[in-house]
DNA sequence: TTGTAGGCGTTATCAG
DNA sequence: CTGATAACGCCTACAA
């Protein structure tokens, strides 16, 4: 446990000086007393205590990665499989610029700013971020903060999105063109300006291109755990007014199909079903899942350069970046043309 | 930002006292000044700085949640589906104990103690530790860790596991049951004295215990990336000597069963196919995935249990637990007795 | 080029 | 019951 003091004692010098040289201020140590400084810092294994340091500077170097834990989202951010995908890059982009990531769920404003300034968290990422009174704490908190999936925006946050309306209606431009018209809509709850309302409005704006008209009988919200998703796919199998399903993630497309198969009917022959995300279990399922891709490790590279950015006060480009999805065909859609 | 010094200045007492009523301390002030200064904190919105807590007192309430980098694992555990389930439960906990989380990969025992003093950790989670370097340098650590699913045990650590034998032994068992006596076993790189391992001693010794001789040629060892399992599929649906498939991860079974359905052969008429942790893809594959079961969730919390337990220096009734499987019957074995 | 000194917010010791 | 005071490790004016 040495501390900059005993590297003073063992060279010889202040601690100003070995500080100066941990900090890179070459130019006001002479170049010798810089190698034996490095040497004893090395040979006593000296590492900062960031508590100190912290404490000094106000700052931590600590990033947040929040996870908002409403009365009814009992799992927290973390849980869920497309976003854990690229928590991993996250850790390494931010470990590799010298920055710490805490992991922490919040139920309130007032747990999220407890927690900022028990650490002096440096910068946060969040996702699905939507304009509530979240949101308002959030801008008026004045640190980096980039926001993932979220459709709202404020000039001291960075926005890393995705093409949800074009996805949404992608998809179901897609079956439409495949001869379908009878088109499900499956979703998580469509809260106002979030990336499950971008999608759907994609998917009315594509019915209505194609004078489809639109029918909130075929719309289902539902939770995505997998007993509901598949209790879903029987409730579709059993209607004879649906030949295609638009679900608005890969999880709960894939449990429709589970759920419809179970019935006894056939994907694509019977229902064609497509998905959101293009996780792993696509090529997994059978028939594989046809779905709107996504990079998330992608995603969660730029929201770390983001906020790295943001932090070493680096000129931004664009407050945001949308990302492009693509179109996968597999087997889960037939053409009934 | 208000100090415990704003605190005390805005009450008219000293430092001391608002300490002493903020640790509970609260036989040396009088009920009046506790109820004042209580008020007082609420009403400037007090809140402690960790940094320099952790300063003075040499520990943080901070807790690593480490994953060790390989030069051939880029993937950090966090990214991997059945650990992610259960780091939900652990941060909840740890939060409701008043702890933090902090997520870091490590490559080298240097990085690992580097990690800990910068940050004055108070306790560590580990999966996957081998008898390697890496365990020497935990166990001279000097600080609680609760190991999960490791086959290495120490006198200062704790050590949250699953019945991994067993478990290879009763879903072979089953597969023998059911009449099957080509059996391949798939899995990830069997390392010794690993999870994997003692799966594969378990698949051995019902081999064995059926009279059924072991064949080298019948371990498939293996990347667990989707395109790695489904080509296995398609290499095993070649195969003429193998009518069943013991894999030791659910994902890697689900590749290989959609690698022989891809092939144009039947799961499980043509070959049987069981898992192992029973994820919820298992209920969304065709045929639906028989498996393992084992209870992620639960393996989390237990591990944080212990590990408060270890923090708080509780006694600790026992250094290990052993999580129970259980065979979980689906679709994916067929008879052929 | 190097050193001194004060302070960041908290806790603990000891004295009143 | 309450209050000074020193200390934790580090940083940064400012001085030499």
């Amino acid at each position: 446990m040495s501390t900059i003091k005993d590297i003073a004692n063992a060279v010889g010098v202040s601690c100003t000086t070995v500080s100066n040289v941990i900090h890179g201020r070459a130019g006001r140590v002479s170049a010798e007393t810089i190698t034996r400084i490095n040497d004893t810092i090395d040979k006593l294994g000296y590492v900062p205590n960031m508590s100190a340091r912290s404490l000094v500077s106000s700052s931590s170097r600590v990033i947040g990665m929040i996870s908002h834990l409403t009365s009814n989202t009992k799992e927290t951010i973390i849980e869920d499989p497309f976003h854990s995908a690229f928590i991993g890059s996250i850790e390494k982009t931010l470990r590799e610029n010298g920055y710490y990531l805490m992991l922490r769920a919040v139920e309130t404003t007032a747990d999220l700013s407890a927690f900022l300034r028990n650490w002096n968290v440096d910068g946060l990422f969040f996702t699905g971020v939507f304009q509530d009174e979240f949101f308002t704490t959030l801008s008026e908190l004045n640190i980096p903060i980039v926001l993932i999936d979220s459709y709202v925006s404020h000039s001291n946050m960075c926005n890393v999105g995705l093409e949800d309306y074009k996805g949404g209606y992608t998809a179901t431009r897609y079956l439409i063109d495949q001869g379908h018209s009878k088109i499900a809509f499956a979703s998580p709850t469509i809260k106002d300006r979030g990336v499950v309302s971008e999608r759907f409005l994609g998917y009315k704006k594509a019915l209505d291109e194609a004078s489809i008209p639109f029918r909130s009988e075929l719309v289902f919200e539902q939770e995505l755990d997998t007993e509901t998703t598949i209790a879903l796919g029987r409730r579709l199998a059993e209607r004879e007014d649906i030949t295609a399903v638009f679900a608005t993630a890969d999880i709960l497309a894939a449990g429709i199909m589970a759920g419809i198969q179970q019935s006894g009917k056939s994907v694509p022959s019977d229902i064609s079903v497509i998905g959101f995300d293009d996780i792993n279990l696509c090529r997994l399922t059978s028939p594989t899942l046809t779905t709107i891709h996504q990079d998330a490790p992608f995603k969660g590279k730029l929201a770390v350069n983001f906020l790295i950015d943001l932090l070493e006060k680096n000129s931004i480009n664009d407050r945001e970046v949308i990302l492009p999805i693509r179109l996968i065909e597999r087997e889960s859609v037939k053409s009934i043309k």
